[in-house]
DNA sequence: TCAGCTTAGGTGACATGTCAACCTCGGTGG
DNA sequence: CCACCGAGGTTGACATGTCACCTAAGCTGA
């Protein structure tokens, strides 16, 4: 198993290096086209979908998988460029929705024929439908392996053991 | 054609979503293990493969196909936390060599064993030998593609290193 | 009703990435 | 020899992401 294990590493190496000039260069382009970086396309392109172009934050959160001190950032920024506004929540005191202004509305759609462009041109003509599927179905694997991994060992302490033998429980050189 | 591409995208966003899900968690891995952040891991990483644990900082650039201020700081901090050293370049006076130290050596050899087996547990066991080599060469036509398009269009040359300089034309909106 | 926990979200410090301006060295044409 | 241009690298300002901590509002049980 560990024998055959240095191509396959190899091949994910590989292939990691292909995905991360992928969506760089996605990101350039959108960047140009419209003045937008990702994180910004990421959230008007959520918020298109909502009804009337408005989401709890809270859900926001879920949908892109973000921490929350990221989003409110990221939110603040774009409020202060008038891509979006915060409204206090109905339901619950603590809570805001997120709102797209028409500006951001606006910016939002553009950002997606732009990307929606790239991403036909660079990716789906590129691979063709049955690869894609393939693709698809090979990101749901993953996905499921991860969830299962984060629950198992909520604290990673399992890659730590590995490399530290000796000392398994001290919680090792401050992170950054 | 256009008909298809709809759900096409979604498979992309799906795929696109999963890939980020799992990146963060490798980092995350690495950083709770090792105190190490991915760029951290990806110069140590490249060091520990060149003669010597020596490498100029041109070639690190284009391993790494990263712009040369972002080497130039990173280089810089894990200097100054006593990973990598600087030395002059004996072909080049302009050049910088970028040396391992011996911590930095260790601690890339610790860091290569946990990324090994994060990867391991829940890239590899969960996609198998045959899917994991589909996805090579999935990635092998998206690197393809990628290059036919960044030729065809001029403007996209930042991702390839500074292989033309010249001036930029319009930038569209103020990016950012 | 109120103490004590949990949850939604914000804040500030700091790490990282990008852009543009800058410095120095190497090569080249006069 | 030297004026000049282009390349290798650094720097500083600023945008973005992360972590730890803070505040306030909901919830629960005695």
């Amino acid at each position: 198993m560990t024998a055959t294990t240095a191509s396959e590493l190899a091949a994910w190496r590989a292939y990691s290096t292909a995905h991360d000039q992928l969506t760089a260069h996605l990101s350039r382009e959108l960047a140009r086209a419209t003045g937008l970086s990702e994180a910004d396309y990421r959230i008007l392109d959520a918020l298109l979908d909502a009804p009337g172009g408005r989401m709890r934050a809270l859900e926001l959160r879920w949908v892109l998988q973000w921490e929350k001190s990221r989003l409110s950032h990221q939110v603040g920024r774009m409020a202060r460029r008038g891509l979006l506004g915060r409204e206090s929540c109905a339901e619950d005191a603590r809570g805001w929705d997120i709102t797209l202004t028409p500006e951001g509305r606006e910016a939002g759609a553009r950002a997606r024929l732009v990307r929606e462009h790239s991403v036909r041109r660079t990716v789906l003509e590129a691979l063709g439908p049955d690869r894609l599927a393939q693709l698809a179905e090979t990101a749901a694997l993953l996905s499921a392996r991860l969830e299962r991994v984060a629950e198992e060992d909520p604290s990673c302490r399992a890659a730590r053991a590995e490399a530290f033998p000796e000392a398994s429980e001290d919680p090792g050189p401050s992170p950054r």
